[in-house]
DNA sequence: AAATCGTGGGG
DNA sequence: TCCCCAAGATT
């Protein structure tokens, strides 16, 4: 690993960030923020706990929605949780949402419905790590604390040509990004750094000669930027099998069960169904003249695909199930189930 | 501390 | 079809 022949200069990427700043929902530009104008901590925390390994493009009608909704903290905090679990269906990784909730009632009931600007005290809430505790600190604060996310591990093992692979370069990398950060406008710096990474210094095909830092940057002078950052190779994902139960009773509700808090999907509302493995045991949930779908629902979850095997039944109204709830036909809106919910909701409509 | 936790888009 | 990737946190 070599030195660049010049030192990276922070208000080089501050001049390019001040023409190219990308317009976000939860954002304050860098010519509103000049004027004075300041971040809602709020809406700044809502949009990192949504953009947490989440495409921006995904994000922004959740974040329109849950504003729009939910427009302060305490708003938040008072929701139902069923509400929130809704709200947040089809966004994936639930955890945050059940977080979010959480996060939301400690910052009303303990710091008064304000959120704090320690990072230290960010580090306390759930769902807030030391990503998101440097972004609320630095964008919403202007504090020059240092935020590495994926962009900013690209850009720097980039920048200083670093080959040790990730995450074991995460701490080097995140030396060389706290030694870049500077007093002045750090919160538009924070921000700066994330879309040079993923508008110039982008995985595949980086667009080196639009990139303001391009003669400081170590692997542009060595030409190896195509294959940095190096990672850790990951292991393929299993195929694994399941059965999903879709009972309608005779007055056109559904059962439903409610996953519990821990595990894959918690929280969320779906279909009663088997476990999901190499070869699941049926699980029906009633007793039921059982239809099978010709087609299954397949779905790719973070480490594993998932066959899902779709039966259905019709039972009378006097009918009781061994697990989950009927939900009127007026209550169940097939937008608030995670996605490979959903999926099997839609064979049941596409014959 | 490696494993777990979703989803949709792009190459 | 398959893999990679996206403003990571939690256990």
């Amino acid at each position: 690993m070599s030195k660049p022949r010049e030192p990276a200069d922070p208000s080089a990427l501050l001049e390019w960030y001040d023409r190219h700043a990308r317009a976000m929902p939860w954002r304050v530009g860098p010519s509103a923020r000049a004027q004075g104008q300041r971040p809602d901590p709020y809406r700044i925390w809502l949009s990192e706990i949504m953009l947490q390994q989440t495409t921006v493009a995904a994000v922004k009608s959740y974040f329109e929605a849950f504003t729009a909704r939910w427009p302060r903290v305490t708003d938040l905090a008072a929701a139902e949780d069923g509400d929130v679990m809704a709200a947040w269906a089809g966004l994936g990784y639930y955890a945050r949402a059940r977080n979010l909730l959480k996060c939301a009632r400690v910052i009303t009931s303990e710091h008064n419905g304000i959120f704090p600007d320690d990072p230290a005290v960010l580090l306390t809430l759930p769902g807030v790590g030391p990503y998101t505790a440097a972004a609320i600190s630095a964008i919403a604060h202007d504090l020059p604390e240092t935020v590495v996310d994926g962009n900013v591990e690209r850009v720097m093992s980039r920048l200083y040509d670093e080959h040790t692979p990730l995450p074991a370069a995460k701490p080097i990398l995140t030396e060389y990004a706290r030694a870049l950060t500077p007093q002045q406008r750090p919160g538009d710096y924070a921000q700066a750094v994330m879309d040079l990474g993923a508008t110039i210094c982008t995985p595949r095909n980086p667009a080196c000669g639009l990139c303001p830092w391009r003669q400081s940057c170590t692997a542009w002078a060595m030409g190896t930027q195509a294959e940095l950052p190096k990672k850790s190779p990951k292991a393929r994902k299993p195929t694994r099998l399941g059965y999903a139960y879709l009972v309608r009773r005779v007055d056109g509700a559904w059962l439903l069960e409610r996953r519990p808090d821990k595990g894959l999907l918690g929280g969320m509302l779906g279909w009663p169904g088997s476990d999901w493995n190499d070869a699941p045991e049926e699980a029906p949930p009633i007793r039921a003249e059982w239809k099978t779908i010709e087609a299954e629902a397949r779905h790719t979850f973070t480490h594993f695909h998932l066959r899902l095997t779709v039966k259905t039944a019709l039972v009378p109204m006097e009918r009781q199930p061994s697990r989950g709830e009927f939900i009127e036909l007026e209550a169940f809106d097939p937008t608030d189930l995670p996605t490979v919910m959903r999926k099997a909701f839609d064979l049941t409509r596409s014959k």
